[in-house]
DNA sequence: AACCTGTCCAACCGCGACAGG
DNA sequence: CCCTGTCGCGGTTGGACAGGT
């Protein structure tokens, strides 16, 4: 059987996904775990080439998703990881692990970029960062103390939005369950079957747990298949130890000091 | 009510990176 | 090394929808 691909084959399907689609995609990652994309259309009929079942997996369907309306905290640090990093969407959403790189490209596209204009061209608004675009990396590369301490002040904001206590917060985050059941309705106003939906909403909770314990995602997955379930940092080690390690050294009121007064506050 | 314009967002496309042979 | 296949990323598009006139 030939494996459609992208371009060049005929018969491969492009344009929406159907929520049968979606249920063959999620009990086929189910099954086999993330990866090997490849291998997904050939293994489940689907007529769909290989890219866009990994990116129909990890902007819609993967576990974990956030939607909804971005939060003035998700908000201050995308600007300020943009500002950072560049349009480097992946990157920044290792650091928003419930939201994909294309909804943070989206809205930065749509809600944010303006915005920042905006207040840049009044002259009053806050400056993009208090390091240029990819100081921090050329900093990386000659002093590693500076760039810690660039990317500390580029970064550091008050308690993350992710980690309060109030289960509001918990509550927005939607599991793949939830997200192929509003799909099914919300698309169709008829989904398949309520026992569909209802064996969709099992598998796809056993599809997290296994996506979970299999850590056999591939890099770009890495963000893709950190689980949003507890109040866990989104910072690797290397990440937390450039963040926090020489400022909660030098105490916690510096950590305060340094909290972004100056970027992005002013937007909200 | 009809049309226009702007917004949102899912999906596609092209390219580069990387691994394996 | 070089070639090939695969994957992931960023830019862009296009359809659906909402709000304004």
């Amino acid at each position: 059987m030939s494996t459609p691909t992208c371009s060049e084959e005929v018969g491969v399907k492009k344009g929406p996904w159907t929520p049968e689609e979606d249920i063959i995609l999620v009990s086929y990652i189910q099954e086999h775990g993330p990866g090997n994309w490849r291998a997904v259309p050939a293994n489940t009929g689907l007529m769909r080439c290989s890219k866009s079942c990994r990116l129909r997996w990890t902007n819609y369907l993967r576990p974990g998703i956030k939607r909804g309306n971005f939060t003035d905290q998700e908000n201050r640090i995308i600007i300020h990881l943009q500002a950072l990093l560049g349009n480097r969407w992946a990157a920044i959403a290792s650091y928003l692990p419930q939201r994909t790189d294309n909804d943070i490209k989206n809205h930065w596209n749509t809600h944010l970029k303006k915005k920042v204009r905006k207040v840049e061209a009044d002259g009053n608004g806050p400056k993009p960062s208090s390091i240029s675009r990819g100081k921090w990396e050329r900093c990386l590369q000659t002093d590693i103390h500076k760039a810690r301490r660039a990317l500390c002040e580029a970064l550091l904001i008050e308690k993350p939005a992710d980690c309060a206590s109030d289960d509001s917060s918990r509550t927005a985050y939607a599991s793949s369950a939830e997200n192929i059941s509003r799909l099914l309705k919300g698309r169709t106003g008829n989904p398949p079957g309520a026992t569909g939906a209802a064996d969709l909403a099992s598998t796809t909770t056993q599809a997290d747990s296994a996506s979970s314990s299999q850590g056999t995602a591939s890099t770009s997955n890495s963000a893709v298949s950190r689980q949003p379930s507890s109040c866990q940092t989104p910072f690797t080690l290397l990440e937390s130890w450039l963040l926090f390690d020489e400022t909660v050294a030098q105490g916690p009121e510096n950590l305060l000091g340094m909290a972004m007064d100056d970027a992005g506050g002013d937007l909200f």
